[in-house]
Formats: structure tokens, C-alpha cells, sequence
DNA sequence: ACGCGCTTTGTGACATTCTCACTAAACTTG
DNA sequence: CAAGTTTAGTGAGAATGTCACAAAGCGCGT
């Protein structure tokens, strides 16, 4: 894992003393998959940037019921962590590893070193910053103003695989659009009457790309 | 108009020699209640730190509803404006001054080369950050799990002035929670068959207190 | 004071989503 | 294969959202 900087474009303008620097005083971690990234407790004090898998960052309710926020995919990195997660410890916010994940762990200190140094790594955690608030504002929009049936083809359509197909429960379903396990499950059905859609325990196959994408389209 | 730094609290650590800067290179500006302090094709090439007045940031859906996201107050600056607004072009976020606004402008330059000079400058700027998305957060959790009486019941005693009143039509409130004008309309009227609120056109008169505070508590 | 236009609020009917309390089916493990 | 666990299905009723109006309140000009 030696030039793992080349993965993140923003840090491709560093000055090389910089990306010197960054490489020598972080380390590479490796999380299992499932594992708390963050969240609860956990005080980071690193600022992670993924190089392999992704993490999903969710919210839960006091009722126990959930919400995916946005995923943090290999090159980027988790900014909101290291700085908002911190205050806001009530009914917080986690981050699982989805994957298997590799990472490098900037210490708060190095990070902070560098903010000051570079207009270029400041440029890259700003950019961060903004792509995360846009995934906020988007869940938002989604969440007061669609209907559960729209954003469910959405979800489908991101995360089938190459086959057409995802691997997840009705119950991870409804956490990703922040509803309930018998909302997907009656809508997954409605899908599978109009053909859109094959259903097995645990799995989606996707049986008609076009319509679905047409009506996650519909307003 | 002349000290108006020490109303940050977060801006007081700053060295004189900054703080001389800043006043210098930024300038007093003076916003109607009502105006767009950004949004929609304005460019923001300030960042702004409200003086004196309350900024409330708002989404729009394509169907025309709306969702207050947060409100800036008087000693808070519009940080996510500069640096995120921009990204997100399309159904975008906008702001509106709801009170006459003073605000302190600074330059983006001028705003780079601060957050380069200056550790204090940066604690200040991500601390800013860190509230609004914490608002955000707070929004998606409100949205995807409460019931709309209990927040409702909430914004009243957030938006009610020394009288226990706040002026406020039911589609302004109705954006507030980003529900639907009938749905206040209902609710309220159902408070007000309780005993808690007495209703006029454009008016609410909290009667009582204490058992709207029990509401907006109980989950 | 009166009528006119505009804004705000009220209402019924119906669709969608959420909740609760279950049952049933599909897998897992011993 | 039996027993336990996880996942999915279902009906009933509450809460919320949508649509198409009707009614009421207010400002304004005369």
C-alpha cells in the first residue's frame, strides 16, 4: 500500500514535501465488514480515507428504527466524522463497513497540520464537506416530498449489481428510505405483480430495468 | 457599526493583527426582510456573519412545497452557503431574510487567506459547520420519525415571541415541518378543541403552555 | 358602508404510508 | 428431521398526504 494518495484525485495537486508527510505519519487500518466505523462512543480521532470498500453511514431513531444518510465509497473520505459527529452524541449518527474496508487514518493533529499548510488539501476537505451536505439535503428532498414507491425503484436501480440483482432484506430496504419493513414489503409485491421485479428470500432480482427506470423517474 | 467581531464568540481568540483584517476587508451590508440572501443563481462570493436579524435556509420541491432546513441567527455565519450552495445547482436550498438583516460580508479571499493565517479562524468556521449539519441531521430524524402533531407542537414553542403568540399562516407553518398546508390546518384545530391554542387568521395564541410542552416532549 | 379581489382557512373524499399484532414461510443448526 | 431463528406476508385501523373545492377574513377603492 505505498502511493495509496494517487486514489484520491483532490490529493494529486499536494506538493510532494505534503504527500511525503501525509504518507508517513498516517497508517493503514483494515475493518471487518459489519464493523463500527464510527458512531456511540467511539470519539475519532482520525480522519479516515477509504482506499477499498465502502462505508454506510445511518442514523437511528429511539424507536429503533433506522436511516441510511449516504455511503462513503474508496476515495473519499469520512470529513463529517472527525468534525460534526463529535457534538452531536444524542441519538447519533454510525458508520458501518459495509465491506471489507481499507483506510488510511490521518491523526486530528496531522490533519490540522495540513489544513494550515495546503490550499490544496484545504480545497479537498471542503470539497468533501460539500458532497456530503448535498447527499443531506438530497435525503431530505427525498424524504419529505417523494413517494416511497418512487424512491424504492431508486434504490433498487443503485444498488442491483451486475446481474440486475441485490442481496438485502426488506428490513435493510426500509432503512435505507428511513420507512418501515411493511412498507417494502407491500410495495416489493405490487412490483413483482407488474413484473418489475423477481422476489426470493433475501434477494431482488430485477426482471424489467426499463420500467423501473421509467417510473423512478415519475413524479 | 464599528467592533462588531466581538459578537462571535467563536472570533474573540483571534489575534489583533486578524481581527484588524477582517474589519478592513469586509463590509457592513443591509438586507430588507424578505430578501434572497442566496439561492437560485446568486453566486455567493461572501461569506456572510449575521450582525443583527435571523437568515432562514429552505428547500423547495419541484411540486412547490417547501421544508425549513435552519435558521441563521444573529453571531452565526452562512458557512455552508459558500462552500456547498454552490454544488448543489439544481432544486436547490435558499435563503431568506426574515427579519431587516446587518450582516458582515467577507470576501472568499479574504475568507482563504483567514482560514489559512489563522487556527482560531478555522475552529471557528468548522464549529459553524458542525451546527448546521447537526440541524440537518435533526430535520431527517424529525421528518423520517416523529408524528407531525408532536413536532408541530414543537415549532410553537420554538417560533412563539414573549406573549406566548406567533404570527404565522398555516402554509408557513406547514413549511416549517415540509407537511402539507391541510395537515396543519387539521392539527391545529384539533389543539385547539384541546384547549392548547386559540386560532385567528395568520395568528396562534398559546393557552396553554405547559400541556403543549408535554406534547412536543412525549414520543 | 359596500362590493370586489385576494389571502387564508375549512372540509370531504380518497390515496398513501405507518403501526400493531399477528401468522406463515424459509433458512440454520444441532 | 426437529427446533429455533430470521425473513416475509397480512388485516385492520390510525396518521398523513392529495385534490378539489367552499367559506371566511381582510384590504382597498369608492
Amino acid at each position: 500500500m505505498q502511493d495509496w494518495i494517487t486514489r484520491f484525485t483532490g490529493l494529486n495537486a499536494l506538493p510532494d514535501r505534503l504527500k511525503r508527510k501525509l504518507m508517513a505519519q498516517s497508517r493503514i487500518v483494515t475493518l471487518k465488514k459489519g464493523a463500527r466505523v464510527f458512531g456511540q462512543g467511539t470519539s475519532p480521532e482520525n480522519l479516515l480515507m477509504l482506499l477499498e470498500g465502502t462505508v454506510r453511514v445511518q442514523q437511528q431513531s429511539e424507536t429503533g428504527r433506522e436511516i441510511v444518510l449516504y455511503r462513503v465509497q474508496a476515495g473519499e473520505s469520512c470529513v463529517l466524522t472527525t468534525a460534526c459527529l463529535l457534538a452531536y452524541d444524542d441519538h447519533s449518527a454510525e458508520g458501518i463497513a459495509e465491506t471489507e474496508v481499507k483506510a488510511a487514518a490521518i491523526p486530528r493533529l496531522v490533519f490540522e497540520d495540513l489544513i494550515t499548510d495546503s490550499t490544496e488539501f484545504r480545497q479537498f476537505v471542503f470539497q468533501s464537506y460539500s458532497r456530503r451536505i448535498t447527499d443531506l439535503f438530497f435525503v431530505i428532498d427525498e424524504l419529505a416530498f417523494r413517494r416511497v414507491d418512487i424512491r424504492l425503484a431508486q434504490k433498487l436501480l443503485v444498488l442491483q449489481d451486475d446481474d440486475n440483482r441485490l442481496s438485502a432484506t426488506h428490513q435493510q430496504l426500509a432503512a435505507e428510505l428511513g420507512t418501515a419493513r411493511e412498507v417494502i414489503s407491500r410495495q416489493l409485491q405490487e412490483f413483482q405483480r407488474r413484473g418489475l421485479v423477481e422476489l426470493s428470500r433475501g434477494v431482488v432480482q430485477i426482471t424489467d430495468l426499463a420500467a423501473l427506470k421509467k417510473l423512478s423517474k415519475s413524479e
